[in-house]
DNA sequence: CGATGATTGGAACGCGCTTTCCGACCATTA
DNA sequence: TAATGGTCGGAAAGCGCGTTCCAATCATCG
């Protein structure tokens, strides 16, 4: 029992259960510290094979594993990475934090996720918490706020969280100067409203997100310009807003259908949204969609095959997203920011049809 | 300048960037790192009001954020834990990764969150990985595997990351003498033939997840067993295995009516796999559910209620159990290993029918 | 006014690991 | 055979922080 012998060298030190230590494998392979540290994580230096032998087996034995915080501390850099969401159970998030993931294992990087559940506060707060884990970098995921001074203070941690060394990247629009993977909103928000107006509607109305958020703005922006262009206004009580949520569209609608019965679409803001709008036609207001009234969503999320109808939507390449954005935060370190465009694409289902 | 100054001190050290250390705070307050230490975080000591101030004061202007490996590597305990899953993505996962995250947030904690792909072999590796990062604990989330190789060679992995002082939790029925929350998965299927039974049903298929799957053999038992015990045999070509996600299901159910084109009801033993099978019967084999054929699930993940029609299925209070089991995690952390049993409910919704 | 105790700042060590820097040892070559 | 170069193992100095132990300061009491 080599562990329990270099432990019991140094009683009332062990913690909670022992620690097998790096010097334990080395003592029980009767090798120094130094030798057992190059062979267990191939350090430039080559080791004898017979005593890179005894070190590895001794580590086995030991069920050794090093002690990941020591290892960062001397070789000051991490193998996690940041993952800053707004809401783990939204399935834009869960779908992009899948492709970011996967990379980060392709990477070996072990991934920290923070939900911020949609608090902005929490959001600075977590970046830097990670920058006190010395993460190798973060990804920020989701929209950010139209309110400069909570983008101000996220930029000041984030300047600092770079200039420690780790590296940042952002899904949407954060006007942070960063890698950015930059979906077309407001392109895809344009095609969504040339859709409608080819299928003939004139009266739309929309169920928005939060108000605060950039990516809420620059699709409504999109939206209205596009209509307004045909000719078709868009007045500001057309506009209800949603918190982005299935419940926050159901509401929406509710509050929509009172102050203009007359519409003939809606274009919700995000799918979850769109769910909720279709939801609550069907359950309070007793229309159907399409026949008496269209709906259109935004993002394509997988559940927008299983409504009935179809949801008719605006498609991203969420997972391809996520991918993306992570290969940016780990690849290549040493160029200026660059930001990737990704193209949105109007996918016509069943909920959109001509006015009646 | 203090900061630059220290560093200047101790040239090509530097990593990249510079990272404010303790003792760029303390001199530049100028008072020691213990003290600097003490004010930072609240230890037992007291320090006099007005050097705590400048300390504070310095701290801020830094923009001083402690580094945390070397904090654990002093302290030797950590403020991660792990949560791992097999699939971000899957409804079922993130309800219960939200409710666990809103826990480990509540304790300050960051959570290192790790998806497995389904892969148990990434599980094994994630526990050890853990391990080396010395987390407070990990919550092992999902279904345990029936293979006894697997299932061993992961207590052992568990077994070493107790041994060093961490804690485990588990969701599921895992085989492990740890805390764990057991959702009734045999008596939900109880219910659940009873439900179909009543109904009238006697010519019942089931497409199921991976058999490996505890959860899957515990389902199908409970299902088969209620079912035989009212006379109604559940023959082992009335079973198709699926992989517990929406496509799964989508193809299990051309199979099950090519095997049996007589059934009257199927059993999805989880609700992503419930949405495959009915976007089968709705895109492929032209069948109206319910009154063609009835149609159950298993866990009522929040999309249950926005297909057509509404799911039937069995009711687990997803994030509730995320919650239980990141609080058995985290509290009273000295008392022998609890279970707590999660009530499996039938919720009753517009797939299920009398046979035609 | 000196002794005693309470308070509080600082020096120093240790946490586990990485990484120079040396020195020992071996095999070459002149 | 002696000198030379190349290998490879080990001693030791950090990495940034927490914390014990000491010393210094001050107030208080006899």
């Amino acid at each position: 029992m080599p562990a329990s012998k270099s432990r019991a060298e140094r009683p009332g030190v062990v913690p909670q259960g022992s620690l097998v230590t790096l010097q334990d494998v080395a003592d029980s392979a009767g090798v120094s510290r130094a030798t057992a540290s190059r062979v267990l994580n191939g350090s430039a230096r080559v080791v004898g094979p017979e005593l890179a032998d005894r070190v590895l087996r001794a580590a086995k034995l030991l069920r050794y594993v090093s002690n990941a915080p020591a290892q960062a501390l001397a070789r000051s850099t991490s193998t996690v990475v940041g993952l800053i969401v707004h809401a783990v159970d939204d399935p834009y998030f869960s779908a992009i934090a899948a492709g970011a993931m996967r990379v980060a294992a392709e990477h070996d990087l072990l991934t920290m996720m923070a939900s911020t559940f949609r608090d902005p506060e929490r959001e600075i707060d977590y970046v830097s918490r990670l920058r006190a884990h010395r993460a190798r970098g973060v990804l920020l995921v989701g929209s950010g706020f139209t309110a400069t001074s909570i983008t101000e203070r996220l930029h000041e941690e984030i300047t600092a969280f770079v200039a420690g060394g780790g590296r940042v990247a952002c899904i949407g629009e954060h006007s942070i100067p960063f890698d950015t993977v930059l979906p077309e909103n407001r392109r895809g928000a344009e095609q969504a409203a040339k859709l409608l107006l080819a299928l003939g509607h004139r009266c739309i109305g929309v169920v928005s997100g939060p108000p605060e958020l950039t990516t809420v703005e620059h699709r409504l922006d999109g939206f209205r310009d596009t209509l307004r262009a045909a000719g078709v206004d868009l007045p500001a009580r057309a506009v209800v807003a949603g918190d982005f949520t299935r419940d926050g569209g159901y509401a929406g609608m509710l509050e929509l259908a009172e102050r203009m019965p007359e519409v003939t679409a809606v274009f919700a803001l995000n799918d979850p949204t769109a769910v909720g709008v279709m939801a609550a036609l069907r359950d309070e207001l007793g229309l159907r969609v399409p026949d008496d009234i269209s709906v259109m969503g935004f993002d394509d999320i997988p559940a927008a095959l299983d409504v009935t109808p179809t949801l008719t939507t605006v498609r991203l390449p969420l997972e391809e997203m996520g991918e993306r954005a992570m290969r940016l935060l780990l690849e290549d370190p040493d160029r200026p920011p660059r930001t990737v465009r990704v193209k949105a694409e109007v996918v016509s289902r069943g909920s959109t049809a001509p006015p009646p």
